[in-house]
DNA sequence: TTGTAAATGTTATATTATTACATACCGTTA
DNA sequence: TAACGGTATGTAATAATATAACATTTACAA
């Protein structure tokens, strides 16, 4: 069973916009959202979602500077990410592998290092795209 | 044989800086040092960063923000990258494993998409900071 | 030698993220 | 319940990262 985070109420404000949209969102894109909820500074953004990413409930995908909620609802992996984004669309999907994250997990490079977490982004064209 | 790029003058300058360097470096931090030798705009380097990491020169390490030369030397690698990263003391190595690269490049995820290219960046302590 | 793609130079601005400081909330335990 | 400590919030200012828009120059193949 995992720990039970409760979230504080911009915390929670913040991942129902997130997890609504479905789709990666932007920091200040959020903002702009939850102004109306009376969220009106970056930081109360960056806090909620500095904490959300680190008890798993978002992922920031970093090379579009931009977070989704996680899609392993159940299993929190916040240590172990993957996704596939499409170059022409920009649709992010959360790749949920157990093969790929025991390949990963157990990987060990050539000086003997152990990894503690991992995140990797795949690239292609989507099913709509291609 | 690899196709030779021969780099322009701007290029040239900061790709030996940054593999001067030996670890990664902000664009900022680049910028401050190529002053000198009349690189003065922000737009400069990045449009210098752009080429190199699109020939596979460099590479950009997204969780950073920052730019490594490739170790790689003579393989370029640009499409198919893996880093180690040390959460303590931020030192970055690139991960040349043939079985990992192999591996990536052929995953195919549950909806059959096989993708064109991967960025992998693997977190830990390394061996100095263990 | 001329057409064209690539590279450069320059100014301004957009986007992403953090520092610093003050205050409030919430559960524990003395 | 009062005092404490940890977490969350509010607010203003600013730092750090990256791009837009436009003018000009260079490299080099046709």
């Amino acid at each position: 069973m995992q720990k039970q985070h409760n979230l504080s109420k911009n915390q929670k404000i913040i991942f129902d916009l997130i997890d609504k949209a479905g789709e990666p969102m932007k920091a200040y894109s959020i903002l702009f959202n939850v102004q109306k909820k009376g969220i009106k500074a970056p930081l109360q953004v960056y806090r909620a979602l500095d904490k959300l990413v680190e008890i798993g409930k978002i992922h920031k995908i970093e090379s579009r500077n931009a977070f989704i909620a996680c899609q392993n609802s159940n299993c929190q992996i916040s240590k172990a990410t993957a996704f596939s984004i499409c170059e022409n669309c920009e649709k992010v999907s959360e790749i949920s592998s157990s093969k790929l994250s025991k390949y990963l997990s157990n990987f060990v490079d050539h000086s003997g290092m152990k990894f503690s977490k991992y995140n990797l982004e795949f690239f292609g064209l989507c099913k709509n795209c291609k």
